[in-house]
DNA sequence: AAAGAAATTGCAAACGTTTGCAAACATGGC
DNA sequence: GCCATGTTTGCAAACGTTTGCAATTTCTTT
């Protein structure tokens, strides 16, 4: 049995396709009665609108495509699950990319959405990505383009993040205030716009405490939970009493380095992490994150799109303190 | 600039769309030399291919949808990425949807996927889906239906599980082992198969050492940390020594009623839980879980669609042996 | 009651691709 | 040089919807 047409249900009351799929797209200029009829008809017969058909038609599908690092990150799935509560709402349907931080499944999903004629792109980077030039190939006239979280400034499009640089400040402002003094940070890479205003961020707060800047507390490219062993390790071999983390993975690695090094956390060693993942509050000690609201940016990214702004949206960051670093008292 | 099309091709190399179509399908019937022409012709004019009218002609679109309650667990995450891996390979693009556990939403995604003339439907049902009532309606003689995870039996169409008898068998019979004598179980809802499922290897195992059935030992519905807690609470109370969890949040939540409890895990107190999350290595202690391999699920999904199959596949499940389990010794 | 305006519906083309069938062309056997 | 066969390409319709424009009907107004 084929699916219904709206010729089909045209034919059966004596109407035209193109008054059927007025009446059904609620055009007022049909007779209000006869749009009730089609309605009725349409539900009768268990109509469903050919969407293939009608982007053809149209030239544009209600589709948006969001292309991600990995969706298994709290992160970006809760950034997904805030786009599409705000696309669903509006009508579109979602497709979701991973790249798996590969530059060339990048392309691809790119590639796949363009192919798919969708309306926008919502986007955020692989860390492969070392510049923007592949998506500005990619980009096209007709579909609007949305970077989250890791955007590259020099393209076109609403760009929507959070300020990192505040939300770094603050972490490491508040290491600072528990009384640590030699505080290092697991960066991420430069290339990536959110780990390079975080390490920003981090500098900052230091610099307005009164020390200089120092490369030597820097560990780039931690951001998985091995990386960030590793580091711990340097920078607890190097001396740092601290560490304000750019992700929670890495964190993770590095609270492994300390209590393996046998140190006290937070008496001894104290840290921080960020995007607030599900596991910071159930770890040994718990750790502090800076929550980074991924439900708003999802949502925010989403609006950007549906408005077709073109702005810079900044989402506010939160810091959850919890044991891993607030000590009693200064040293 | 709009895209180029087949038909752009056709006029400047003197041809026709059908030719320039069937050429880069790589149809035999054209010459190899025209074909090595449209290639580069196609290349050079930055040509790609519209889905949406290729679909539209075809009747079926390259598009396979995934419904799953949540993407960011990490069983749904991982057994995506295992479909994803499978299908992105053979040319399909994925349409992933959530449902966050409402029946609701799934018939929205269902209708979605119909409107948008998936050649496939990959879904593990929501909690609130009571029977299948409503995939069936949503069915269609053109899209493939494949179960994984959580099936209703009496759909057609594959299904791909766990082999969730035999896992919670072992993780009970695991428990058995250590000395535990009254085991519970945080069970799920009946109507999902995989708890279902779960609960029956449970009981299997303890009627095997020789204990009668007994549902007082049963908490059902508890799949969630909170729900996990509550009923670990009154296991607690009620005598338990042990307990399988069918879930790891719920299992989480039981550790905590058990440390609130001042029981020492595992000396006085066991527990199993099951999905083996990320942060069950994480936590303190170290959780016991049935690793269910979702990403073997996910693959064999896609295969299942691919291959038209309207078996039932079933995966092996490991019991993953952490301390939460592992006394020394029976007492 | 006639003319003009407004409301309602129909006509037909278009979106870009695929595909059955026919046509054109080349090749080979006799 | 003719017919049969095989190879390569073209024609035209079709997929189901949307939409500018025209046509028809109904309602106002004088």
């Amino acid at each position: 049995m084929a699916k219904t047409t709206i010729t089909d249900i045209a034919k059966k009351l004596g109407l035209t396709p193109s008054t059927i799929s007025r009446a059904l797209a609620g055009n007022p200029r049909i007779k209000i009665g006869t749009r009730e009829a089609v309605e009725k008809a349409a539900a009768e017969m268990g109509y469903e609108r050919n969407a293939v058909a009608s982007s053809l038609r149209s030239g544009k599908a209600m589709t948006v495509g969001i292309i991600v690092p990995r969706i298994n990150r709290m992160f970006f799935g809760n950034a997904i699950s805030g786009a599409e509560s705000v696309l669903n709402e509006a009508g579109y349907t979602v497709i979701i990319c991973q790249t798996h931080e590969k530059v060339e499944n990048e392309k691809n999903a790119l590639k796949t959405l363009s192919m798919n004629r969708v309306a926008g792109i919502l986007i955020s980077h692989s860390i492969e990505s070392a510049d923007s030039s592949h998506i500005r190939e990619a980009l096209d006239s007709r579909s609007k383009l949305v970077q989250f979280d890791r955007v590259f400034y020099d393209l076109p499009g609403a760009k929507v993040v959070n300020d990192n640089f505040h939300g770094a400040y603050e972490a490491t402002s508040h290491l600072l205030r528990m009384g640590y003094k030699k505080i290092g940070t697991l960066a991420g890479y430069m290339n990536v716009s959110c780990y390079k205003e975080r390490l920003d961020g981090y500098f900052k707060a230091l610099s307005d405490a009164g020390m200089s800047r120092d490369e030597s507390l820097v560990y780039y490219g931690s951001i998985l939970q091995e990386t960030g062993r590793v580091s711990g390790k340097k920078a607890i071999e190097a001396g740092c009493d601290a560490l304000y983390s750019a992700g929670d993975f890495s964190a993770l690695g590095a609270v492994e380095a300390a209590c393996e090094a046998g140190k006290n956390i937070p008496e001894d060693f104290g840290i921080v992490g960020t995007a607030n993942e599900d596991f910071t509050s159930i770890m040994n000690p718990p750790l502090s994150s800076l929550d980074l609201n991924p439900y708003e940016i999802g949502r925010q990214a989403a609006l950007a799109f549906l408005d077709g702004s073109d702005e810079v949206v900044k989402v506010k960051t939160e810091l959850r303190e919890r044991l891993s670093s607030k000590r009693n008292g200064n040293r």
